[in-house]
DNA sequence: GTTGACTACTGAACGTTGTTCAGTATACTG
DNA sequence: CAGTATACTGAACAACGTTCAGTAGTCAAC
Protein backbone atom coordinates (compact mmCIF):
# COMPACT_ATOMS: atom_id res chain seq x y z
CA UNK A 1 0.00 0.00 0.00
CA UNK A 2 3.18 2.22 0.48
CA UNK A 3 3.98 2.23 -3.39
CA UNK A 4 0.12 3.63 -3.76
CA UNK A 5 0.45 6.28 -1.71
CA UNK A 6 3.73 7.19 -3.10
CA UNK A 7 2.09 7.31 -6.54
CA UNK A 8 -0.53 9.43 -5.02
CA UNK A 9 1.78 12.11 -3.38
CA UNK A 10 3.85 11.65 -6.55
CA UNK A 11 0.52 12.75 -8.50
CA UNK A 12 -0.02 15.64 -5.71
CA UNK A 13 3.24 17.25 -6.59
CA UNK A 14 3.58 17.16 -9.94
CA UNK A 15 -0.12 18.94 -10.39
CA UNK A 16 1.57 21.46 -7.88
CA UNK A 17 4.21 21.51 -10.39
CA UNK A 18 2.19 22.24 -13.02
CA UNK A 19 0.28 24.78 -11.44
CA UNK A 20 2.83 26.27 -10.31
CA UNK A 21 4.10 26.97 -13.63
CA UNK A 22 1.54 27.86 -15.10
CA UNK A 23 1.00 31.10 -13.12
CA UNK A 24 5.00 31.64 -13.80
CA UNK A 25 3.97 31.73 -17.90
CA UNK A 26 1.04 33.53 -17.28
CA UNK A 27 3.11 36.50 -15.01
CA UNK A 28 6.11 36.55 -17.61
CA UNK A 29 4.37 35.86 -21.07
CA UNK A 30 0.58 37.00 -20.13
CA UNK A 31 -2.45 35.63 -21.04
CA UNK A 32 -1.58 35.51 -24.46
CA UNK A 33 1.17 33.76 -24.18
CA UNK A 34 0.03 31.13 -21.62
CA UNK A 35 -0.25 28.11 -23.78
CA UNK A 36 -0.25 24.40 -22.93
CA UNK A 37 2.31 23.79 -25.34
CA UNK A 38 4.29 26.04 -23.49
CA UNK A 39 3.45 24.93 -19.90
CA UNK A 40 3.96 21.57 -21.08
CA UNK A 41 7.56 22.40 -22.28
CA UNK A 42 8.05 24.69 -18.62
CA UNK A 43 7.08 20.93 -16.49
CA UNK A 44 9.10 19.09 -19.24
CA UNK A 45 6.31 16.52 -20.44
CA UNK A 46 4.00 16.40 -23.70
CA UNK A 47 1.50 18.40 -23.49
CA UNK A 48 -0.97 15.33 -23.25
CA UNK A 49 0.18 14.46 -20.26
CA UNK A 50 -1.30 17.68 -18.68
CA UNK A 51 -5.02 16.77 -19.41
CA UNK A 52 -4.10 13.79 -17.09
CA UNK A 53 -4.17 16.41 -14.21
CA UNK A 54 -6.56 18.97 -15.12
CA UNK A 55 -9.76 18.50 -17.63
CA UNK A 56 -8.81 22.05 -19.77
CA UNK A 57 -6.80 24.93 -20.03
CA UNK A 58 -10.14 26.51 -18.52
CA UNK A 59 -9.56 23.76 -15.28
CA UNK A 60 -5.93 25.37 -14.58
CA UNK A 61 -7.33 28.91 -15.41
CA UNK A 62 -10.04 28.81 -12.95
CA UNK A 63 -7.90 27.08 -10.01
CA UNK A 64 -5.37 30.17 -10.04
CA UNK A 65 -8.15 32.49 -10.16
CA UNK A 66 -9.40 30.66 -6.85
CA UNK A 67 -5.99 30.75 -5.64
CA UNK A 68 -5.30 34.54 -6.17
CA UNK A 69 -8.50 35.73 -4.44
CA UNK A 70 -7.30 33.09 -1.82
CA UNK A 71 -4.06 35.23 -1.41
CA UNK A 72 -6.10 38.39 -1.82
CA UNK A 73 -8.34 36.83 1.38
CA UNK A 74 -5.42 36.51 3.35
CA UNK A 75 -3.88 40.05 2.79
CA UNK A 76 -7.38 41.45 4.48
CA UNK A 77 -7.09 41.70 7.89
CA UNK A 78 -9.60 39.97 9.89
CA UNK A 79 -12.37 42.04 11.57
CA UNK A 80 -12.05 39.63 14.81
CA UNK A 81 -8.46 40.21 14.97
CA UNK A 82 -7.65 43.81 16.16
CA UNK A 83 -10.28 44.00 18.70
CA UNK A 84 -11.21 48.11 19.68
CA UNK A 85 -10.05 49.36 16.46
CA UNK A 86 -12.96 51.77 15.00
CA UNK A 87 -14.96 50.27 12.90
CA UNK A 88 -14.47 52.37 10.24
CA UNK A 89 -10.90 52.26 10.23
CA UNK A 90 -10.86 49.39 9.67
CA UNK A 91 -12.84 49.33 7.01
CA UNK A 92 -10.71 52.07 5.19
CA UNK A 93 -6.97 49.37 6.16
CA UNK A 94 -9.26 47.12 4.19
CA UNK A 95 -10.08 48.56 1.34
CA UNK A 96 -6.48 50.09 1.23
CA UNK A 97 -5.49 46.67 1.30
CA UNK A 98 -7.41 45.72 -1.10
CA UNK A 99 -6.27 48.30 -4.19
CA UNK A 100 -2.98 47.64 -2.87
CA UNK A 101 -2.79 44.06 -3.16
CA UNK A 102 -4.17 44.38 -6.37
CA UNK A 103 -1.37 46.53 -7.49
CA UNK A 104 1.63 44.87 -6.24
CA UNK A 105 -0.28 41.65 -7.29
CA UNK A 106 -1.91 42.74 -10.82
CA UNK A 107 -1.91 39.24 -12.14
CA UNK A 108 -3.65 37.71 -9.81
CA UNK A 109 -6.02 41.13 -9.83
CA UNK A 110 -6.50 40.28 -13.66
CA UNK A 111 -6.83 37.05 -13.61
CA UNK A 112 -9.73 37.17 -10.55
CA UNK A 113 -11.32 39.83 -12.37
CA UNK A 114 -10.88 41.27 -15.76
CA UNK A 115 -9.93 38.15 -17.60
CA UNK A 116 -12.22 35.67 -16.22
CA UNK A 117 -15.72 35.75 -18.42
CA UNK A 118 -18.13 36.22 -15.55
CA UNK A 119 -20.36 33.98 -17.12
CA UNK A 120 -18.20 30.96 -15.52
CA UNK A 121 -20.32 29.79 -12.41
CA UNK A 122 -16.92 29.33 -10.33
CA UNK A 123 -16.21 32.35 -8.09
CA UNK A 124 -15.92 30.45 -4.89
CA UNK A 125 -13.14 32.86 -2.56
CA UNK A 126 -14.57 35.84 -4.20
CA UNK A 127 -17.75 35.55 -2.57
CA UNK A 128 -15.53 34.84 0.77
CA UNK A 129 -13.45 38.11 -0.15
CA UNK A 130 -16.80 39.69 -0.59
CA UNK A 131 -18.36 38.44 2.42
CA UNK A 132 -15.25 39.68 4.30
CA UNK A 133 -15.84 43.37 3.29
CA UNK A 134 -19.77 43.05 3.98
CA UNK A 135 -18.77 41.52 7.55
CA UNK A 136 -16.70 45.03 8.04
CA UNK A 137 -19.64 47.35 6.18
CA UNK A 138 -22.49 45.54 8.86
CA UNK A 139 -20.00 46.21 11.63
CA UNK A 140 -20.43 50.22 11.06
CA UNK A 141 -23.70 50.30 10.28
CA UNK A 142 -24.62 48.02 13.13
CA UNK A 143 -22.71 50.47 15.49
CA UNK A 144 -24.72 53.46 13.61
CA UNK A 145 -21.68 55.12 12.33
CA UNK A 146 -22.95 54.79 8.65
CA UNK A 147 -25.91 57.17 7.55
CA UNK A 148 -26.94 54.03 5.26
CA UNK A 149 -28.22 51.35 6.30
CA UNK A 150 -28.68 48.82 3.50
CA UNK A 151 -25.23 46.51 4.04
CA UNK A 152 -25.57 45.14 0.73
CA UNK A 153 -25.70 48.04 -1.21
CA UNK A 154 -23.17 49.97 1.02
CA UNK A 155 -20.75 47.35 0.61
CA UNK A 156 -21.10 46.80 -3.34
CA UNK A 157 -20.18 50.50 -3.64
CA UNK A 158 -17.56 50.42 -1.84
CA UNK A 159 -16.29 47.69 -3.37
CA UNK A 160 -17.01 49.55 -6.93
CA UNK A 161 -15.22 52.36 -5.76
CA UNK A 162 -11.76 49.98 -5.13
CA UNK A 163 -12.15 48.30 -8.11
CA UNK A 164 -12.40 50.87 -10.10
CA UNK A 165 -9.59 52.65 -9.16
CA UNK A 166 -7.27 49.38 -8.70
CA UNK A 167 -8.24 48.15 -12.43
CA UNK A 168 -7.88 51.36 -14.37
CA UNK A 169 -4.35 51.83 -12.70
CA UNK A 170 -3.34 48.31 -13.50
CA UNK A 171 -5.57 48.87 -16.90
CA UNK A 172 -4.22 51.80 -18.04
CA UNK A 173 -0.52 52.10 -16.61
CA UNK A 174 0.17 54.74 -19.76
CA UNK A 175 -2.15 57.16 -18.65
CA UNK A 176 -1.30 60.61 -16.82
CA UNK A 177 -2.63 59.27 -14.26
CA UNK A 178 -2.24 61.90 -11.11
CA UNK A 179 -0.53 61.50 -7.48
CA UNK A 180 -1.20 57.72 -7.27
CA UNK A 181 -1.33 58.01 -3.52
CA UNK A 182 -3.17 60.97 -3.46
CA UNK A 183 -5.83 59.43 -6.18
CA UNK A 184 -6.37 56.38 -3.93
CA UNK A 185 -7.04 58.23 -0.79
CA UNK A 186 -9.40 60.70 -2.70
CA UNK A 187 -11.54 57.52 -4.26
CA UNK A 188 -11.43 55.59 -0.78
CA UNK A 189 -11.86 58.40 1.44
CA UNK A 190 -14.86 59.69 -0.67
CA UNK A 191 -16.81 56.33 -0.80
CA UNK A 192 -16.31 56.03 3.29
CA UNK A 193 -16.74 59.56 4.10
CA UNK A 194 -20.12 60.59 2.20
CA UNK A 195 -21.07 57.30 4.32
CA UNK A 196 -20.42 58.58 7.72
CA UNK A 197 -23.48 59.57 9.83
CA UNK A 198 -23.91 63.18 9.83
CA UNK A 199 -21.14 64.38 12.16
CA UNK A 200 -21.37 68.23 14.16
CA UNK A 201 -24.87 68.37 13.00
CA UNK A 202 -25.45 71.30 15.17
CA UNK A 203 -22.68 72.31 16.65
CA UNK A 204 -23.24 69.09 18.82
CA UNK A 205 -20.30 67.03 18.93
CA UNK A 206 -21.12 63.39 19.37
CA UNK A 207 -18.40 61.62 20.93
CA UNK A 208 -17.63 57.95 19.17
CA UNK A 209 -20.02 55.56 20.51
CA UNK A 210 -18.32 53.41 23.15
CA UNK A 211 -17.98 49.55 22.02
CA UNK B 1 -9.70 59.50 -63.71
CA UNK B 2 -13.76 58.79 -62.75
CA UNK B 3 -12.45 55.18 -63.24
CA UNK B 4 -10.19 55.81 -60.42
CA UNK B 5 -12.51 57.44 -58.04
CA UNK B 6 -15.15 54.79 -58.26
CA UNK B 7 -12.75 51.67 -57.63
CA UNK B 8 -11.59 54.15 -54.51
CA UNK B 9 -14.98 54.60 -53.32
CA UNK B 10 -15.85 50.82 -53.32
CA UNK B 11 -12.74 50.19 -51.86
CA UNK B 12 -13.95 52.51 -48.67
CA UNK B 13 -17.45 51.03 -49.21
CA UNK B 14 -15.99 47.36 -48.71
CA UNK B 15 -14.17 48.77 -45.61
CA UNK B 16 -16.95 50.18 -43.79
CA UNK B 17 -19.06 46.61 -44.69
CA UNK B 18 -15.85 44.91 -42.91
CA UNK B 19 -16.31 47.08 -40.14
CA UNK B 20 -19.98 46.86 -39.68
CA UNK B 21 -19.63 43.18 -40.05
CA UNK B 22 -16.80 43.09 -37.32
CA UNK B 23 -19.21 44.84 -34.99
CA UNK B 24 -22.25 42.52 -35.63
CA UNK B 25 -20.12 39.07 -35.25
CA UNK B 26 -18.35 40.51 -32.28
CA UNK B 27 -21.92 41.86 -30.77
CA UNK B 28 -23.38 38.24 -31.72
CA UNK B 29 -20.42 36.10 -30.74
CA UNK B 30 -18.22 37.80 -28.05
CA UNK B 31 -14.84 38.11 -28.19
CA UNK B 32 -13.53 34.16 -28.55
CA UNK B 33 -16.24 33.80 -32.00
CA UNK B 34 -14.56 36.99 -33.62
CA UNK B 35 -12.55 35.18 -36.28
CA UNK B 36 -11.25 36.81 -39.38
CA UNK B 37 -12.43 33.48 -40.98
CA UNK B 38 -15.80 34.25 -39.69
CA UNK B 39 -15.53 37.40 -40.55
CA UNK B 40 -14.55 36.70 -44.42
CA UNK B 41 -17.64 34.93 -44.20
CA UNK B 42 -19.99 37.44 -43.34
CA UNK B 43 -18.73 39.67 -45.55
CA UNK B 44 -18.42 36.80 -48.76
CA UNK B 45 -14.59 37.38 -49.51
CA UNK B 46 -11.80 35.22 -48.70
CA UNK B 47 -9.54 35.71 -45.10
CA UNK B 48 -6.98 36.65 -47.33
CA UNK B 49 -8.50 39.70 -48.81
CA UNK B 50 -9.40 41.62 -45.14
CA UNK B 51 -5.63 41.76 -45.32
CA UNK B 52 -6.11 44.12 -48.33
CA UNK B 53 -8.02 46.53 -45.92
CA UNK B 54 -6.44 45.55 -42.87
CA UNK B 55 -3.12 45.09 -41.04
CA UNK B 56 -4.22 42.53 -38.87
CA UNK B 57 -6.75 41.39 -36.38
CA UNK B 58 -5.87 43.63 -33.42
CA UNK B 59 -5.97 46.80 -36.30
CA UNK B 60 -9.80 45.84 -36.86
CA UNK B 61 -9.94 45.60 -32.91
CA UNK B 62 -8.49 48.71 -31.98
CA UNK B 63 -11.01 50.58 -35.18
CA UNK B 64 -13.65 49.37 -33.09
CA UNK B 65 -12.54 50.36 -29.78
CA UNK B 66 -11.89 54.22 -31.16
CA UNK B 67 -15.32 54.01 -32.40
CA UNK B 68 -17.10 52.90 -29.48
CA UNK B 69 -15.22 56.06 -27.99
CA UNK B 70 -16.82 57.63 -30.07
CA UNK B 71 -19.97 56.56 -29.68
CA UNK B 72 -19.59 57.21 -26.27
CA UNK B 73 -18.18 60.63 -26.54
CA UNK B 74 -21.31 61.64 -28.14
CA UNK B 75 -23.95 60.25 -25.86
CA UNK B 76 -21.98 62.75 -22.78
CA UNK B 77 -23.97 66.15 -22.61
CA UNK B 78 -21.75 68.95 -24.08
CA UNK B 79 -20.60 71.15 -21.12
CA UNK B 80 -21.70 74.63 -23.45
CA UNK B 81 -24.93 73.20 -24.42
CA UNK B 82 -27.19 73.66 -21.24
CA UNK B 83 -26.38 77.11 -20.29
CA UNK B 84 -27.40 77.95 -16.75
CA UNK B 85 -27.79 74.01 -15.41
CA UNK B 86 -25.63 73.90 -12.42
CA UNK B 87 -22.45 72.56 -12.95
CA UNK B 88 -22.78 69.69 -10.48
CA UNK B 89 -25.79 68.12 -11.87
CA UNK B 90 -24.44 68.19 -15.33
CA UNK B 91 -21.80 66.39 -13.62
CA UNK B 92 -23.42 63.88 -12.14
CA UNK B 93 -25.82 63.65 -15.34
CA UNK B 94 -22.49 62.51 -17.34
CA UNK B 95 -21.20 60.63 -14.64
CA UNK B 96 -24.92 58.57 -14.96
CA UNK B 97 -24.78 58.65 -18.61
CA UNK B 98 -21.37 57.09 -18.49
CA UNK B 99 -22.57 54.15 -16.76
CA UNK B 100 -25.95 53.90 -18.58
CA UNK B 101 -23.28 53.47 -21.64
CA UNK B 102 -21.75 51.09 -20.43
CA UNK B 103 -24.62 48.70 -19.48
CA UNK B 104 -26.48 49.30 -22.51
CA UNK B 105 -23.05 48.82 -24.91
CA UNK B 106 -21.38 46.46 -22.74
CA UNK B 107 -19.62 45.23 -25.76
CA UNK B 108 -18.67 48.53 -26.79
CA UNK B 109 -17.38 48.75 -22.83
CA UNK B 110 -15.59 45.73 -22.95
CA UNK B 111 -13.97 46.82 -26.10
CA UNK B 112 -12.78 49.70 -24.71
CA UNK B 113 -11.85 48.79 -21.39
CA UNK B 114 -11.57 45.62 -20.20
CA UNK B 115 -10.36 43.62 -23.35
CA UNK B 116 -8.38 46.04 -24.87
CA UNK B 117 -3.72 44.99 -23.53
CA UNK B 118 -3.75 48.64 -22.61
CA UNK B 119 -0.09 49.09 -23.50
CA UNK B 120 -1.18 49.87 -26.78
CA UNK B 121 -0.21 53.38 -27.74
CA UNK B 122 -3.73 53.66 -29.46
CA UNK B 123 -6.24 55.26 -27.08
CA UNK B 124 -7.64 58.46 -28.90
CA UNK B 125 -11.09 59.22 -27.99
CA UNK B 126 -10.44 57.79 -24.74
CA UNK B 127 -8.56 61.09 -24.07
CA UNK B 128 -11.45 63.20 -25.64
CA UNK B 129 -13.73 61.35 -23.19
CA UNK B 130 -11.64 61.74 -20.36
CA UNK B 131 -11.01 65.88 -21.18
CA UNK B 132 -14.91 65.97 -21.58
CA UNK B 133 -14.98 64.45 -18.00
CA UNK B 134 -11.93 66.70 -16.53
CA UNK B 135 -13.98 70.27 -18.31
CA UNK B 136 -16.82 69.32 -15.88
CA UNK B 137 -15.14 68.90 -13.07
CA UNK B 138 -13.04 72.11 -13.49
CA UNK B 139 -16.00 74.04 -14.49
CA UNK B 140 -17.23 73.08 -10.79
CA UNK B 141 -13.83 73.49 -9.39
CA UNK B 142 -13.83 77.25 -11.10
CA UNK B 143 -17.03 78.00 -9.63
CA UNK B 144 -15.98 77.04 -6.10
CA UNK B 145 -18.47 73.99 -5.60
CA UNK B 146 -15.80 71.78 -4.96
CA UNK B 147 -13.53 71.65 -1.84
CA UNK B 148 -10.86 69.94 -3.73
CA UNK B 149 -8.82 72.00 -6.04
CA UNK B 150 -6.93 69.29 -8.29
CA UNK B 151 -8.91 69.16 -11.02
CA UNK B 152 -6.84 65.77 -12.96
CA UNK B 153 -6.76 64.30 -9.53
CA UNK B 154 -10.73 64.72 -8.62
CA UNK B 155 -11.74 63.78 -12.23
CA UNK B 156 -9.94 60.74 -12.44
CA UNK B 157 -11.57 60.08 -9.12
CA UNK B 158 -14.92 60.06 -10.15
CA UNK B 159 -13.98 57.98 -13.17
CA UNK B 160 -12.67 55.54 -10.95
CA UNK B 161 -15.87 55.44 -9.16
CA UNK B 162 -18.16 55.08 -12.66
CA UNK B 163 -15.99 52.65 -14.09
CA UNK B 164 -15.91 50.59 -10.88
CA UNK B 165 -19.39 49.65 -10.67
CA UNK B 166 -19.81 50.16 -14.84
CA UNK B 167 -17.13 46.99 -15.12
CA UNK B 168 -18.46 45.09 -12.09
CA UNK B 169 -21.95 44.77 -12.91
CA UNK B 170 -20.83 44.22 -16.40
CA UNK B 171 -17.97 41.80 -15.37
CA UNK B 172 -19.86 39.54 -13.06
CA UNK B 173 -23.53 39.44 -14.12
CA UNK B 174 -24.20 36.63 -11.47
CA UNK B 175 -23.31 38.18 -8.39
CA UNK B 176 -26.19 39.04 -6.28
CA UNK B 177 -26.42 42.51 -6.57
CA UNK B 178 -28.25 45.25 -4.50
CA UNK B 179 -31.19 46.89 -6.64
CA UNK B 180 -29.13 48.28 -9.83
CA UNK B 181 -30.75 51.77 -9.17
CA UNK B 182 -29.87 52.67 -5.88
CA UNK B 183 -26.55 50.68 -6.42
CA UNK B 184 -25.26 53.40 -9.20
CA UNK B 185 -27.03 56.41 -7.27
CA UNK B 186 -25.13 55.28 -4.46
CA UNK B 187 -21.82 54.85 -5.69
CA UNK B 188 -22.00 58.15 -7.95
CA UNK B 189 -23.83 60.22 -5.10
CA UNK B 190 -21.12 59.31 -2.62
CA UNK B 191 -18.12 60.05 -5.25
CA UNK B 192 -19.82 63.48 -6.00
CA UNK B 193 -21.21 65.02 -3.09
CA UNK B 194 -18.40 63.88 -0.52
CA UNK B 195 -16.44 66.62 -3.19
CA UNK B 196 -18.55 69.51 -2.16
CA UNK B 197 -17.72 72.62 -0.74
CA UNK B 198 -19.45 73.85 2.82
CA UNK B 199 -22.26 71.34 2.51
CA UNK B 200 -25.16 72.65 2.80
CA UNK B 201 -26.14 70.22 4.49
CA UNK B 202 -28.01 67.80 2.19
CA UNK B 203 -31.78 68.22 1.89
CA UNK B 204 -32.66 65.99 5.31
CA UNK B 205 -36.35 64.19 4.56
CA UNK B 206 -37.96 66.47 6.49
CA UNK B 207 -40.02 68.49 4.45
CA UNK B 208 -42.00 71.89 5.04
CA UNK B 209 -45.59 71.63 4.47
CA UNK B 210 -46.57 73.69 1.60
CA UNK B 211 -48.16 76.43 2.20
C1' DG C 1 9.57 -16.03 -12.19
C1' DT C 2 6.03 -15.24 -15.22
C1' DT C 3 1.77 -13.32 -16.09
C1' DG C 4 -1.52 -9.77 -16.24
C1' DA C 5 -3.67 -5.71 -14.97
C1' DC C 6 -2.91 -1.04 -14.05
C1' DT C 7 -0.51 3.41 -14.22
C1' DA C 8 1.94 7.23 -16.34
C1' DC C 9 3.05 8.97 -20.29
C1' DT C 10 3.60 10.22 -25.32
C1' DG C 11 3.46 10.67 -30.76
C1' DA C 12 0.65 11.70 -33.94
C1' DA C 13 -3.27 13.42 -35.41
C1' DC C 14 -7.71 16.54 -35.90
C1' DG C 15 -9.78 20.75 -36.39
C1' DT C 16 -9.10 25.29 -35.25
C1' DT C 17 -6.79 29.88 -35.45
C1' DG C 18 -4.06 34.34 -37.67
C1' DT C 19 -1.36 35.36 -41.45
C1' DT C 20 1.38 35.16 -45.91
C1' DC C 21 2.25 34.67 -50.75
C1' DA C 22 2.37 33.07 -55.41
C1' DG C 23 -0.77 33.15 -58.75
C1' DT C 24 -5.15 34.36 -61.40
C1' DA C 25 -8.74 36.91 -63.28
C1' DT C 26 -10.54 41.31 -64.20
C1' DA C 27 -10.54 46.15 -65.50
C1' DC C 28 -8.36 50.22 -67.06
C1' DT C 29 -4.75 52.69 -69.73
C1' DG C 30 -2.00 53.66 -73.65
C1' DC D 1 -5.27 45.18 -78.99
C1' DA D 2 -1.34 44.88 -75.62
C1' DG D 3 0.21 45.70 -71.20
C1' DT D 4 -0.06 46.95 -66.64
C1' DA D 5 -2.12 47.77 -62.35
C1' DT D 6 -5.75 46.16 -59.26
C1' DA D 7 -8.62 42.93 -56.62
C1' DC D 8 -8.94 38.79 -55.15
C1' DT D 9 -8.11 33.82 -53.82
C1' DG D 10 -6.25 28.83 -52.90
C1' DA D 11 -3.08 26.79 -50.61
C1' DA D 12 0.02 26.76 -47.37
C1' DC D 13 2.56 27.72 -42.65
C1' DA D 14 3.06 27.77 -37.88
C1' DA D 15 0.79 27.56 -33.64
C1' DC D 16 -3.20 26.55 -30.88
C1' DG D 17 -6.35 23.21 -27.61
C1' DT D 18 -7.55 18.68 -27.37
C1' DT D 19 -8.03 13.56 -28.16
C1' DC D 20 -6.69 8.83 -28.54
C1' DA D 21 -4.34 4.68 -29.68
C1' DG D 22 -0.46 2.86 -28.10
C1' DT D 23 3.95 2.12 -25.28
C1' DA D 24 6.86 1.65 -21.58
C1' DG D 25 7.09 0.73 -16.65
C1' DT D 26 5.50 -0.91 -12.01
C1' DC D 27 2.96 -3.58 -8.91
C1' DA D 28 -0.01 -8.00 -7.16
C1' DA D 29 -0.99 -12.48 -7.57
C1' DC D 30 -0.12 -17.03 -8.90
Amino acid sequence: MGAAARRQQHKAELRADILAAARSLFARQGYEGFTMRRLAEAIGYSPASIYLYFKDKNEIFDFLVEESFATLLAALPQPSGAPDENPVALLKRSLRLYVDFGLTHPDDYRFAFLLAPGTRPRPYKQRTAYESLRAKVALCVGEKLFRATDVDCTAQALWAAAHGITSLLIQRPNFPWAAREKLIGQVLDSAVDSLLAAPPQRARPRRRPAP
